[in-house]
DNA sequence: ACCGCCGGGTGCC
DNA sequence: ACCGCCGGGTGCC
């Protein structure tokens, strides 16, 4: 079941084509990636040199410890200098003058990665031995062989030298390796059995009213136990005075602590969410309640504060008030207080009992240990300083600064701000970006909000549920960071409950200066959808990291869409020490795991299983299934095309198989990758309705004479390729294409990445897709046009298909024989979504549509409606296949028609899955309609046929290869 | 002695 | 550094 990820290729980007997708796979493994693809490279071997100037610096190292390499050619003494620094990124020294020469060529010239390893660690305070081992690729290993030689360096062949894994002192490294179907399997499996059977349940507090289920409440006890639990992490153990990892062989004198957080990978439907919600109401500070409805409160109000909706309106649905919160108008302010109704529990006992979270542990033992029990000036000035800034005087103290704290945050949250200062406001720099930056690593008292970065398809999710799951006499203060008119006042971000905004907001804020949401100090961070950061170059994820938090949680029903490397960066978010640091996790998990090495696999086995919680629909609590889900059925409808239909669809067939096995033959295949990709989208477009063509019916493949000729041509490829619905990936961002543009050599990327690629390779820049070469002054723009008018055309000019004629017989079946079930009608073509909308208002379907064009305004009112039991509400909902993979809930649906076949049957199940979930009462039965004798037919034996191949799984095989079982996969498609 | 040897000063890059 | 290297002092045994 879960094997299908594995063909997901782009994941959430749904580069549904088969050629887009594995193309830029492919070249992702071949191009001069060294950095990028640790896992490609061999060893050459290693040699023994020595570390010189111990005495001058700080870091410390272990026998067996890594230590990694960094040139710096800054040095004012020697430009080849080496420096070495332990794996917390202390400088333990350099590498010996004569060595550094060697290393900085080798380095310098990109032939080779450089990696230490300290056989004996430190023996005298001047010079230690470090083993040096050298990975690249196999062309490259010639001349660093010849490099090493010539300077009568001798190199060691294999690992000679290399410590073992468990700290077995200078063997050579028995590493036991696993088959590529032994590595696949334990891949999948690898986010699989997480459930502990030891985790306990608990209850969400009253705030919460919707009772959780078994496994949200297991879901709970565990999201608590990570944000509270003070143990050592996996991989740490006490040794004397210190603390030694033994995956690196380092110690460090603090102790370290775990990860507050973690990854909830629960499938979607699960309710990660709820469970979110549950989380930040049941577990403030000291594990206490955030605040609680009053009890004694005789009439409960429904107040939802500082609330409002990505537009500014209010939801037709929405029953709480919903009020903005003005920019620099604090939601304080508002008459209408009643202060009572917040109670923020958070007693101050609870620091003496023994699971506390360990900033206050911290302090209390360190004051303990200056003898000073009852003091802790350090703390009582961040708490009189953090009260005074609040210009709000607190006389009652119990024990300390907690109390302090307590009722200085209940205050601000009830909007006490009118309280007598005693002393001068210091303006509203509550958290100065000075303290926000030194606060990082101790427990940090003023952080008391939650940031929820989450998709814009999403955000209204969060408020609806929100609405659904809080009680409404609770005063939950949620800020919606969102659109130009957003509050960017930090103290007044700083002093929410919660604050939901989306990932793009994030990283324009980071861009800027002064990034509100990078000043604030929250408590808690959670990335809804977490996998949108997999892509450590994106601002997106570098506006994650950057963000200061005391507890992270990452939401998501993917966590790994196809390969390891899309850990890195939730390991990163988390600060996973020490795999926040690419080297180390590079050197200790990925190339190990990639290699097969079983001692590797293990690890990361370990490392996912301490911060993961997975289940999916079919897990099982006590013995009994989470969730009980409606049974689903696929059955596939196969769509006879009229004699007509069949001619023309001939006539282009057997045009398009010439061209391509002309291709086939000169072995340029993938170099006219836009032609053969435009080849296929046609004969795709014509299985559906003739109509989906528009105007691209010049010939390809034909040599263009004229720079106008050649630019109407791109055009129209770049026309294909976007105009489809389907996405495009850039093969420079990974990620789908934004402002798209089109080389000479018929390549679409965004235009930023292209261009930085241009600027960056000037005269030699190449293609990173064919190596043609190529110039910014070449890119072709997709020009703004009237699509409206052919729009208008294709209505006009109105003539139905033989898909179309399946798809309406069904629906008028299924609405003679029950007019309450409602579908679901996907396509990944946008165009034929419009054509399809003429039969339906024919026959007098209420319909709505849902495509990635629209606002999000205008997505969360189509849903609504849809979603809307309300008499005359939709039976259908027409949706692009890319608009319905993120986070939607169709659930009202029980039917839906996959029209084409997706390339990426990922995709499809995403889009199914937004019916086929919690909430779904009726069967869900699923139409693919397949036309006969086409295009079709062959797309969907090859998904069968990969969905078998086992080899594909880790990309262990190399680049040529898959190549050539892409062209393989084209050939197979026009059966030549 | 335009050497060798001795012993003190010194020390990353 | 319980080294190596440098450079001054010194000089048969």
């Amino acid at each position: 079941m879960q094997s299908r990820r594995w063909f997901g290729g782009a994941g959430f980007s749904f580069a549904d084509d088969p050629v887009t997708e594995t193309l830029s796979q492919a070249i992702r493994g071949t191009g001069e990636e060294l950095d990028r693809e640790p896992d490609t490279g061999v060893l050459f071997g290693s040699l023994r040199g020595s570390v010189v100037g111990l005495r001058y610096y700080t870091g410390v190292v272990n026998k067996g410890e890594m230590v990694s390499l960094v040139r710096q050619p800054q040095n004012p003494y020697d430009r080849n200098a080496v420096m070495v620094a332990n794996v917390y990124g202390s400088q333990v020294g350099h590498i010996k003058r004569e060595l550094a020469v060697l290393l900085a060529n080798i380095m310098d010239n990109n032939l080779a990665r450089v990696e230490g390893v300290v056989p004996f660690g430190v023996t005298n305070q001047f010079t230690m031995s470090v083993v040096l081992s050298f990975w690249g690729r196999e062309e490259n290993r010639d001349a660093v062989v010849r490099q090493i030689t010539s300077r009568s360096f001798k190199l060691q062949s294999g690992p000679t030298g290399f410590m073992c894994a468990d700290g077995s002192r200078d063997l050579p490294r028995k590493s036991v390796l696993l088959t590529a179907e032994e590595l696949k399997n334990a891949f999948d499996n690898l986010f699989e059995n997480l459930m502990d059977d030891k985790i306990g349940e608990r209850e969400a507090v009253e705030a919460v009213c919707t009772p959780l289920l078994p496994h949200q409440k297991q879901a709970l006890s565990w999201m608590c136990a990570c944000e509270n639990n003070a143990a050592l992490p996996h991989f740490w153990e006490v040794k004397g005075e210190l603390f030694y990892n033994t995956l690196t062989h380092s110690s460090v004198r603090e102790r370290p602590r775990r990860v507050r957080g973690g990854i909830l990978a629960d499938d979607m439907g699960l309710g990660k969410t709820l469970t979110t919600i549950a989380l930040i109401l049941s577990n403030f500070h000291h594990g206490k309640p955030l605040c609680e409805p009053e009890k004694s409160s005789p009439e409960p109000k429904a107040s939802t504060t500082a609330r409002k909706n990505p537009e500014g309106k209010s939801g037709d649905g929405d029953q709480a008030e919903v009020s903005v919160a003005p920019a620099g108008h604090s939601p304080c302010m508002r008459a209408n207080q009643a202060e009572t109704q917040v109670v923020c529990v958070e007693s101050v006992d609870v620091v003496q009992e023994d699971v506390v979270e360990d900033g206050d542990k911290d302090w209390v033992s360190e004051k303990k240990a200056k003898g000073r029990p009852q003091g802790g000036k350090a703390k009582a000035t961040t708490t009189k300083k953090a009260a005074k800034t609040k210009g709000k005087a607190v006389s009652t103290s119990r024990k300390g600064g907690a109390v302090l704290e307590d009722l200085d945050f209940a205050a601000a949250l009830s909007g006490l701000t009118q309280g007598a200062p005693q002393k001068k406001s210091v303006g509203k720099s509550l958290v100065s970006p000075v303290e926000a930056a030194s606060s990082q690593s101790t427990d940090d008292p003023a952080a008391r909000a939650t940031l929820i970065i989450c998709p814009l398809s999403v955000l209204s999710n969060w408020l609806d549920q929100l609405d659904q799951h809080v009680r409404a006499d609770v005063k939950l203060n949620v800020y919606l960071y969102y659109g130009s008119e957003r509050n960017r006042d930090t103290h007044f971000l700083s002093s929410q409950h919660m604050v939901l905004t989306t990932y793009n907001v994030l990283s324009a804020d980071y861009s800027g200066s002064a990034s509100p949401l990078h000043t604030v100090r929250w408590l808690r961070v959670v990335l809804d959808e977490g996998h949108i950061i997999r892509n450590p170059n994106t601002q997106q994820s570098k506006a994650v990291l950057k963000l200061n938090t005391q507890r992270r949680w990452i939401l998501t029903g993917t966590p790994i869409q196809n390969n390891l490397r899309d850990l890195w960066m939730l390991v990163a978010f988390l600060r996973l020490k020490p795999f926040d640091v690419r080297e180390w996790w590079n050197r200790v998990i990925q190339r190990p795991v990639t290699q097969g090495d079983k001692t590797g696999l293990q690890n990361l086995q370990a490392l996912v299983k301490c911060v993961t919680l997975r289940r999916t629909k079919t897990s099982r609590v006590c013995g009994r299934p989470l969730v009980s889900l409606p049974e689903r059925s696929v059955r596939i409808e196969e769509v006879e095309l009229t004699q007509k239909e069949r001619e023309e669809y001939e006539l282009a067939r057997t045009e398009g198989r010439t061209t391509i096995s002309r291709y086939v033959a000169e072995g340029t295949v993938l170099r006219n990758y836009a032609d053969v990709l435009a080849i296929l989208v046609r004969l795709r477009q014509f299985c559906c309705h003739p109509g989906l063509l528009g105007k691209t019916t010049t010939h390809t493949g034909v040599v263009a004479v004229t720079p106008a000729e050649l630019r109407e041509r791109l055009i129209m490829k770049l026309r294909l390729v976007l105009g489809t619905g389907s996405d495009e990936e850039c093969a420079v961002c990974l990620d789908s294409v934004r402002l798209p543009v089109i080389t000479h050599c018929a390549h679409v990327y965004c235009r930023p990445c292209i261009a930085e690629v241009i600027r960056s390779e000037q005269e030699q820049a190449r293609c990173p897709l064919c190596r043609g070469q190529i110039k910014a002054s070449e890119l072709v723009e997709f020009p703004l046009e009237e699509e409206e008018e052919e729009e208008s055309n294709l209505l006009e000019n109105w003539r139905s298909s033989s898909k179309v004629e399946a798809l309406m017989s069904s629906l008028l079946r299924l609405r003679s024989e029950d007019d309450s079930i409602r579908s679901l009608v996907v396509s990944q073509f946008t165009r034929f979504l419009t054509i399809l909308e003429i039969p339906l208002r024919e026959e007098g379907f209420k319909f709505v549509r849902l495509d990635g064009t629209m606002s999000q305004k205008r997505r969360a009112q189509v849903i609504q409606e849809f979603q809307s039991d309300a008499p005359g509400s939709p039976l259908i909902m027409l949706l692009s296949l890319k608009a319905g993979g993120v986070g939607i809930n169709l659930s009202a649906a029980s039917r839906v028609f996959l029209m084409d076949p997706a390339w990426n049957p990922a995709a499809e199940d995403q889009c199914v899955d937004r019916c086929h979930r919690l909430g779904q009462k009726r069967d869900v039965v699923i139409t693919k309609f397949i036309v006969k004798g086409s295009v079709e037919e062959n797309m969907v034996k090859i998904q069968r046929q990969k969905q078998d191949l086992v080899e594909k799984a880790f990309g262990t095989k190399n680049p040529s290869e898959r190549k050539t079982s892409r062209v393989d996969e084209i050939r197979a498609l026009m059966e030549l």
